[in-house]
Order: C-alpha cells, then structure tokens, then sequence
DNA sequence: GATTAAATGCAAATCATTTGCAGAAAGGAT
DNA sequence: ATCCTTTCTGCAAATGATTTGCATTTAATC
C-alpha cells in the first residue's frame, strides 16, 4: 500500500477531511523525508498558488493536535515539522544544517525517570549537534 | 564568593563589560534558578524602567554567543534561556509548566555516535514530556 | 443533488525578536 | 579625576513568523 494512501486513512481515522491541501503538504512531507519549516514546505507546493501560507500552518498545527505530525525547534533551523512514524532522534550538522535521523538511546529511560520522580511520562525529544564529517574536512 | 561575583568575572574573562543592566539579567537568571523567556526575565526586574526589552534580548544573545547561557526550547513555553552551569537536562510537566532538572542520561553517549556517523559531537539536549505528581492527582 | 460542518483564501492582526541610530556608560590610559 | 575609545543602551521602528476573522468553498453524509 502507497504510503500516501496510508496517511490519508489516518486523517479519515481521526475524522479529518483529506484536502488537496493536506495531502499536498503531507506529500512534501513525505518526499522529503526530513523536517522542514512552514516556510519551506509552503514553498516546495509547487503549481497551487492559490494553496496559503496560513493553510499550511493551520494543518500543521492540527496534525501535530492529532499526534500525526511532530513539531521540534533546531538551532540554527527554528521551528520544523515531521510526519510522526517510528520513534527515533536527530543529529544536526551546525555548519550546513544536515539532519541525520538516529535511533533513540534512551529506549527504556523513561521508566527510571518515572520511578525516581514520580512524573507520568509521555514523551522525549533529543537534539545531537555537531559537524558532519562531510564539513569537517574543508 | 557569591555567586553573582563569579559571574562578574565570567564576563570580565569574556571581556564583556560589566553593566547594571546585564547583571540585572543574570540576578534574575541566578535567582528563579529555571529556564525563563525574555519576556519572563524583563517582568521580573523591576525598578528599572528604563531597561528595556530590546536590551533583554541583545544581552541574552550576547551571553549565548559566549557560552554563558543556553537558549532552550520547551513545548508550551517557547523559547527560554538560562545560565550555563553544569551539563544537566530537563523534565517538563505538561499541565502546570513545572521544569525539573535532571542529570543527563547520555553522559557517555557522544563517542558512540561519533563512532556510528563520523560526525564531532558538540552539544546534546534533552526534554522529557509528562505531569508531575501533583498534577497527576487533580 | 441537497445539506451541513469543516476547511480554505485572503487580508489584517498579533507576537516575538531584531535593528538603526544617537546618546550614555564602561574600562583603559594619562 | 579626566580624557578617550569602544561598547552598550534607550528608543522607536522594522522585521519575520505565526495566528486570526470572516466570507466563500469544499468534503463528507444522506
Ligand atoms: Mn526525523
Ligand atoms: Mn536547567
Ligand atoms: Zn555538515
Ligand atoms: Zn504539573
């Protein structure tokens, strides 16, 4: 099954309409397979001028509501989004802003954190920052 | 030797003059003792009407650059600074916006991703997401 | 095809943060 | 203590990102 399909039965799910819109921005999401700003999103919508900036945000913000789409803060990138699959970190280059996806090293931690703090836990979000190798030598 | 004096000394080191203003702004940081938005810190100093915002920020930015301060990100309350001390990270109740720190759990993780990806490791962050006890029983 | 709630386009508003510039203050030298 | 140079701040305005109100359109249901 083509994952476009996926997500639009996960939009019908929760009983939200599938737009051209949303699945325009989902597209992108989908193509380019690393988080991106509103911005860039709305500008990689190509042949839609009349697809808004405002759109693109207000079905962000409703995706990431519904827990379909995740939304982090890099430095140096501000705010970017991802469609919300398997749990996994990032690693950021801060000289030419790649993101490389990681798999979470704190798999189990949240149990211990709940034992020695009593918080519920629900979540947790890692940032790694460094030079990728590709920078580093030049 | 008071802690605010240990800070003078950070920016004399830095060669970063000594203001009223920018003490003003780390005796806030120094005594909430948790992450705080620009707004937030230029709220709570008071009898100082003539400190403005825009100096708030430029100070902030300023200490980033230096490394005196972090610049954070947390879910619900945007973007918030604090100073730099010891490596540690955050546990954030998503009801009542308590900030708790918590010693990092990846205090050996750098080299192993090193390994993995080639990429210099610079700097990590970490957020955890969940309610605390008292919320938790309300 | 008609009905209704939800979504969009559009323009304007809001909020956070930055900037230009003229005057004030800090730190080093005399 | 005064002078000098550079940095810093106040102030007001600009910018950039994100949100909002409202009229119109569209998706889903019947
Ligand atoms: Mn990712
Ligand atoms: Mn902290
Ligand atoms: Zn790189
Ligand atoms: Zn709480």
């Amino acid at each position: 099954m083509q994952k476009l399909l996926v997500w639009e039965n996960k939009l019908r799910d929760k009983n939200i309409r599938v737009t051209s819109q949303r699945i325009a921005i989902i597209e992108v999401l989908l193509k380019e397979a690393i988080p991106l700003a509103a911005g860039d999103i709305f500008a990689k919508i190509k042949n839609r001028p009349e697809l808004k900036l405002s759109t693109v945000y207000r079905n962000l913000n409703l995706l990431v509501d519904e827990r379909l789409v995740r939304k982090l803060n890099f430095k140096g990138k501000g705010t970017v989004f991802e469609l919300l699959e398997d749990h996994h970190q990032h690693l950021i280059c801060l000289e030419c802003g790649d993101v490389k996806s990681i798999q979470c090293p704190l798999q189990n931690y949240e149990e211990e954190l709940h034992n020695d703090t009593g918080y519920e836990l629900y979540d947790h979000n890692i940032e790694f920052y460094g030079v990728c190798p590709a920078c580093k030598n030049s």
